[in-house]
DNA sequence: TTGGACGAG
DNA sequence: ATTTCTCGTCCAA
C-alpha cells in the first residue's frame, strides 16, 4: 500500500503517494488492424481493396479500412451500413473457425521470437510479448560508435540471425513526442536504449506479420502491459508507438488523458463506481455533470478528493468484489501494472459454445433438444481439434506403421482433457414492469444474468477411436446436458431460452509421451516391459481393486469422470445418468405436451420405433450411436484398454481416454494418473 | 467444486 | 453502453 501517514507541524493528514513504477520489463503489445476482414481478404485477395463487412447475426462485427473511410463503422446494423455504403461487401464471420486458425498462426510466428516463452494472447486479434531478456542481450551488444549500422541478434546462438537497424532513431512513434537532437543525450538512459531496440524489434516483427502473413498491425512497445496496450492504440492502424516512460511525469501525462473506461481492467461496472463517486463528492453539484454521457478522466479521478487505493477499495467494496482490487486500480490509474505476460499454452482453459436465439426464444423440449445436440456437436468437434493432436507413429503400434496405404483419419490421443462439462442458459427479460425506473444507478443486473450447471463430463466424451463426432455429441446431449438443463429449469417447457451456452473446462493436461518414454526409445521400452512383466498378477490385483464400483466412488465425481479405463465406473456413469433422465420423465409424465414432445423428438431422430419415455428415448440413441461403448459395459473387463496387435504379444495396450500406447507394467500408474485430481 | 460477477476482444 | 461468441480471473459458499 502507497499510503502513509505523514506528520507535519501537528497536523496528520493522509497523502496517498503514486505507486512505484517497475522498469525491469519490456513489453511489446500487437493488434492486428481489423483482424477478421483481414483474414477474409487474405483468403480471397480479389477483395482487397473494396469495401468489406464481416457479418454476425444481424450486425457487422468489424469492417475493413476502406469500410470505414466511407463511414462505415464496427457493429452496425447491416441495413444502416449498406445504405451508407451501397457497394459493402458482406461475408459472414459466424464461423470462427478460420479466424481461429490464422490467429494461432500468427501466434506461434510471434511465439518463436520469444526468449522467455511469455506470448499472450487476447482474444483472437491481440498479443503480448515479454521481449525483455531479448532486449537486455542487444542492449549488451550495441556497438556505441556505430550504432547506424546496428544489428539485432534474434538468437542467442547464432548470431546471424536478425536484422541490421539504426539505433539513433526510433522505428515508429513516440509518446512523447522528442526532439531528435535530444535522443543522442538519451542515449545514455539505459531504460531509453531498451525501448528504442523494443521498438526496432516490434517494426521487424510486424513487417514479418505483413511481408510474411499478409496482416497489418498496430503495435505498442512500454515497460508493461496496460502501458503497451494503450501506447498501441495512439497511432492506429499500421503504425507503432512507444510509450517513452523516462520521467514519472510521462507516465502520468499519459494515463491522465484518457477516460476511466478506455483503460484495460476497468470495464463498465468499476467505471460507473468510480464516476459515481467523483461526481458526487463535487461541492457544487454541476447539473451538466448530470448529463448522460459525462466521462471521467483519469486525471479527474487522481485529483478528486482524498482519492486513494483505500477510497477506492471503499467505493468499489461490493459483495464478490475483488481482494484489493482498490489498490489495483489505483495502480492502474498510475500506469503501473506488475501483470506478467502469461507463458504460452498450448492447452486452453475452457471451450465453449454458445448461440442466442432473441429472434425466437427456446420453449419446447423438441427446439431444446436440437439446439443442444448441435452445441454438443461443436463442442466435441472442438474438443478434437483443441485438445487432441495426431498421436505419434507409435514403433509399438503396427497399426501407425502401415499407414501409409490409407491415412484417412490420422489416430488422435488427448493433450488435455476436461473434467466438467456446464451447461448455461439466460432467459428472456421478463415483461419489464418496473417502468418507473428513472436512470436507476444499476443499469439492470437482473434480467440478463447467467445461469449454469456443470457436472463432471462423463468418461464416453473422451472416446475417440470408433466413436463419431455425432455419436458423442448425441448421447453428450441426452445423458448430460438434458439432465443439467432440467436442474437448471424443472419447468416443462416456455422458458424463454435467448442463450445456450455449452462448456467444458478444468482441465487436465496429459504428460507428453516423448521425453521419458521416447528415451528409452523401442528396444529399451520393451526391456523393460520384459523385465516388469512377472509383476502381471499383482498389477491385476490393482486394476480389479481399481475397477470395483466403491473405488470409483471413493475417487469422487471427478475421478469418475476422468477414469475412462474403469469400465465399471463408466458404467456406474451411464446408469446414474439414465435413471436421472428417467426421474425426470417421471417428474413430467402424464402431461400432453410432453408426449408430444417426445414423439416429435423421435421424429426428428428419423426413428421408426415408438418411444414412449425419455428413458427409452435415450436407450435407442445410446444403442444407435454408440453401440461400442454399451457393449463395453457387458463385461467388466479391460475394455478401455486396447489390446495393440503385435507380433511380440501383448505387452502393451492403448488407452482408449488419451490415445498413449502404455506398457503392461506401467498400466497401473496410467490408470492411477487418470482417475487423480489435478 | 460450484455458480456468479466482471472484464477482455 | 450498442453485439456475438468466446475466453479468462476472481470470489464466496
Amino acid at each position: 500500500m502507497k499510503t502513509s501517514a505523514l506528520t507535519s507541524g501537528g497536523a496528520t493528514t493522509i497523502v496517498a503517494r503514486a505507486p512505484k513504477r517497475n522498469d525491469d520489463r519490456v513489453i511489446l503489445h500487437f493488434d492486428y488492424d481489423c483482424f477478421y476482414a483481414s483474414v477474409l481478404e487474405n483468403a480471397n485477395p480479389g477483395l482487397k481493396g473494396q469495401p468489406l463487412g464481416v457479418k454476425q447475426k444481424s450486425i457487422l462485427a468489424t469492417c475493413n479500412y476502406t469500410a470505414r473511410a466511407r463511414g462505415v463503422r464496427k457493429l452496425m446494423p447491416i441495413s444502416d451500413a449498406l445504405k451508407i455504403c451501397p457497394g459493402l461487401v458482406v461475408l459472414s464471420g459466424e464461423d470462427l473457425t478460420p479466424f481461429r486458425d490464422a490467429s494461432k498462426r500468427l501466434w506461434s510466428f510471434l511465439r518463436s521470437h520469444s526468449w522467455s516463452d511469455r506470448v499472450e494472447r487476447l482474444g483472437l486479434d491481440e498479443v503480448f510479448l515479454d521481449v525483455s531478456d531479448v532486449i537486455a542481450y542487444n542492449q549488451e551488444l550495441l556497438n556505441r560508435n556505430a550504432l547506424r549500422d546496428s544489428f539485432f541478434q534474434l538468437s542467442r546462438h547464432d548470431p546471424e540471425k536478425g536484422f541490421g537497424f539504426d539505433a539513433t532513431r526510433f522505428c515508429g512513434c513516440v509518446q512523447p513526442a522528442i526532439d531528435p537532437k535530444d535522443l543522442v543525450l538519451l542515449l545514455d538512459n539505459p531504460l531509453c536504449v531498451r525501448l528504442l531496440l523494443a521498438s526496432h524489434l516490434a517494426g521487424y516483427l510486424r513487417l514479418k506479420l505483413e511481408e510474411d502473413f499478409g496482416y497489418t498491425s498496430s503495435g505498442g512497445i512500454a515497460i508493461n502491459k496496460t502501458l503497451a496496450k494503450l501506447a498501441g492504440s495512439v497511432n492506429k492502424p499500421q503504425n507503432q508507438t512507444t510509450l517513452l516512460s523516462l520521467r514519472d511525469d510521462d507516465v502520468r501525462d499519459f494515463m491522465d488523458g484518457h477516460k476511466l473506461r478506455q483503460i484495460p481492467g476497468i470495464g463498465s461496472r468499476t467505471a460507473q463506481l468510480i464516476q459515481d463517486h467523483v461526481l458526487s463528492i463535487k461541492t457544487e453539484p454541476d447539473p451538466r455533470d448530470l448529463e448522460i454521457g459525462a466521462k471521467v478522466t483519469v486525471r479527474e479521478v487522481r485529483q478528486c478528493p482524498s482519492m486513494s487505493a483505500d477510497l477506492l477499495e471503499r467505493i468499489l467494496e461490493r459483495p464478490g468484489a475483488e481482494r484489493g482490487g482498490g489498490e489495483k486500480i489505483w495502480n492502474l490509474l498510475h500506469g503501473v501494472d506488475a501483470s506478467e505476460v502469461k507463458e504460452a499454452s498450448d492447452v486452453p482453459t475452457q471451450i465453449s459454445i454458445e448461440d442466442t436465439y432473441m429472434a425466437r426464444p427456446l420453449n419446447t423440449p423438441v427446439e431444446l433438444m436440437r439446439e443442444l445436440r448441435a452445441l454438443a456437436t461443436s463442442l466435441v468437434r472442438r474438443m478434437r481439434v483443441d485438445l487432441a493432436e495426431a498421436a505419434d507413429p507409435d514403433p509399438l503400434d503396427p497399426a501407425s506403421q502401415q499407414g501409409e496405404q490409407q491415412q484417412q483419419q490420422q489416430q488422435l490421443r488427448w493433450i488435455a482433457y476436461p473434467k466438467t462439462l456446464r451447461l448455461s442458459t439466460v432467459l428472456r427479460p421478463k415483461p419489464n414492469n418496473n417502468s418507473n425506473n428513472t436512470t436507476s444507478p444499476t443499469p439492470t443486473p437482473e434480467t440478463l444474468t447467467r445461469h449454469s450447471r456443470s457436472q463432471p463430463l462423463p468418461s464416453f466424451a473422451l472416446s475417440l477411436r470408433d466413436a463419431s463426432v455425432e455419436a458423442v455429441a448425441s448421447r453428450l446431449a441426452s445423458e448430460a446436458l438434458l439432465p443439467l438443463f432440467r436442474r437448471l429449469h424443472p419447468e416443462r417447457q416456455g422458458w424463454g431460452l435467448v442463450l445456450v451456452n455449452v462448456c467444458v473446462a478444468n482441465m487436465v493436461a496429459v504428460a507428453r509421451a516423448g521425453a521419458a518414454a521416447a528415451a528409452g526409445s523401442g528396444k529399451g521400452a520393451r526391456d523393460i516391459g520384459r523385465m516388469f512383466r512377472t509383476q502381471g498378477d499383482k498389477l491385476r490385483e490393482w486394476t480389479v481393486y481399481d475397477r470395483t464400483p466403491v473405488a470409483a466412488a471413493a475417487a469422487g465425481a471427478a475421478g469418475t469422470a476422468a477414469s475412462g479405463f474403469d469400465t465399471t465406473a463408466a458404467a456406474t456413469t451411464t446408469t446414474t445418468a439414465c435413471s436421472s433422465s428417467s426421474s425426470s420423465a417421471a417428474c413430467v409424465a402424464g402431461t400432453d405436451e410432453h408426449v408430444i414432445g417426445i414423439e416429435e423428438i423421435k421424429n426428428d431422430n428419423d426413428n421408426e420405433k415408438v418411444v414412449e419415455t425419455i428413458e427409452e428415448l435415450v436407450g435407442e440413441v445410446i444403442e444407435a450411436t454408440d453401440p461400442v461403448d454399451i457393449s463395453m459395459d457387458a463385461n467388466g473387463d479391460a475394455e478401455a484398454w486396447e489390446e495393440e496387435e503385435e507380433e511380440d504379444g501383448d505387452e502393451s495396450l492403448r488407452c482408449h481416454l488419451c490415445g498413449h500406447i502404455i506398457p503392461l507394467f506401467a498400466i497401473s500408474a496410467h490408470e492411477r494418473f487418470h482417475s487423480i485430481d489435478d
